[in-house]
This record gives structure tokens, sequence and C-alpha cells, in this order.
DNA sequence: GACCAGGCACATC
DNA sequence: GATGTGCATGGT
């Protein structure tokens, strides 16, 4: 693929939707549940769930780590699989005790990068969209996030394989466009805008507004 | 009723 | 290494 031409995809998708004003959440905290809660959810579905773990008072590091499974499961059942996301989430909570516990975020802050994607991915249920998500929005590392949208659309408009692996295309997304946590942030959440409008599984979205002339260029 | 949604682990070949 | 399958709810 062409080095700027993902930039520029990147740009005309700003000037086409404007700001996403991603990840939804009051808190990294509440981000970083999220992230586990959403692996493939609906949204409004991972709200819900999310709104009955704020109700029980639960969501908070020592809270969520100290509660019983069965509770768990009940409280979050809206989110959909919610015996294995219970599962998740306290394994979660485990690598959170461990390295963040309810001290400040800032005590990672000399933790590389790379050290606490690699610690992520080694926690049961956390694969790398998760991970990267946990890192980009919960943490404000500067990763990609790449999800089944961003592939999706990549691949029907013939700029990757369908079958390239998660680390390629971040990789594309990493040397493509300005390192920025801001412009990681913007873009990921922009695809997935991009995405839920028009890029189905299964028809082919031949409206797809990336065909449109590009506009002036924006700043973010 | 069918399809879809901001994945991942595990079994099997 | 590649492919298939289970996990589950709620909205359209």
């Amino acid at each position: 693929m062409q080095r700027n031409l993902l930039n520029e995809i990147c740009r005309h998708l700003h000037s086409a939707f404007g700001p996403q004003h991603w990840w939804p959440g009051e808190t990294p905290f509440e981000i970083m549940v999220g992230a586990i809660l959403t692996q493939n959810t609906n949204w409004a579905n991972v709200e819900q769930a999310i709104a009955r773990l704020k109700a029980a008072r639960l969501l908070r590091p020592r809270k969520l780590a100290g509660c019983p499974e069965r509770l768990l499961a009940r409280l979050i059942r809206p989110a959909g699989y919610f015996n294995v996301k219970t599962r998740r989430l306290l394994a979660f909570m485990q690598w959170h005790t461990n390295r963040i516990g309810t001290g400040p975020l800032q005590a990672l802050r000399k933790v590389p990068t790379r050290t606490l994607r690699k610690e992520l991915l080694a926690v049961h249920g956390i694969g790398p969209e998760t991970a990267d998500s946990i890192l980009l929005y919960g943490l404000g590392r500067r990763v990609f996030v790449v999800d089944a949208y961003t592939r999706r659309i990549l691949s029907r408009h013939g700029l990757i394989a369908p079958n390239t692996s998660y680390d390629d295309v971040q990789q594309l997304f990493h040397q493509g466009l300005p390192k920025s946590t801001r412009l990681y942030n913007e873009y990921h959440a922009l695809f997935v805008r991009l995405g839920k409008s028009i890029c189905r599984p299964k028809p082919i979205c031949d409206r797809c507004p990336l065909f449109a002339p590009l506009g002036p260029p924006v700043t973010v």
C-alpha cells in the first residue's frame, strides 16, 4: 500500500464524519472493563452491563476483583457470553491488581508499552485487539487498534489481503500515520464509524464514502 | 426467524 | 499453521 494513502484515507474519514470522542467511558478502569465486555458484542449491550456494574457499585478495581463469579455473571448478562466474560474479567483483574492495584496509573509511566502489551496478551481472554484497546484508550499508549471493521474495509478496497495478520495490519498504520496517540485514537474510531454505517459482513459496500473525492486536509 | 455486533480460546486436522 | 466451533444477549 502506498505509504501516505492510509493517512489520506484517515484524513478523509475525519472530514466526512468528524471527531468521534472515543472511548466512551468515564474512567480508564471503565474503559478497560468495556474493552473486554465488547468482544464480539454490540456496544449498546455493553452499556447495559456497565450500567448494572455501576449500579452495584462494582465498577472499581478493588470491588470488581473481589466480586463472586455468579454475581458478576448475573450483572454482565446483557453483554452476552457472560460466563466467558466473567472469567476473562476476573483474569484481567488479577493482572490489574498485581500491576496497578488501587494506585495511580502514573505509576505505570516508566513501564514500556511493549512490556505491558506482552503481559496483557498473557492474560486469559485478552487477545491483540483487546490488549491494544486497553493500552490505547485506557492507558494512553501509542498503539493502533485493528478491529474487524478496519480489516474488512481495507480488504474490501483491495488495500490488504483478507488474511493479513493483525500485527501486519497494525504495522501498516504504525508506519503510514504520524506517530500520535491522539491520531491513533481518532482514526480507529473513524474506521469503526464507517464500518458501522455501511460495511457489514455480507453486503458489499458500493456506497463507501472512501470513494468520494478527498476533501481538504484536516488538522486533528 | 435470521442476521449482526468494537474476539478469543480451544480442538482438530 | 490453518480452519472450525463454542460462547449468548439484545437490537433490527
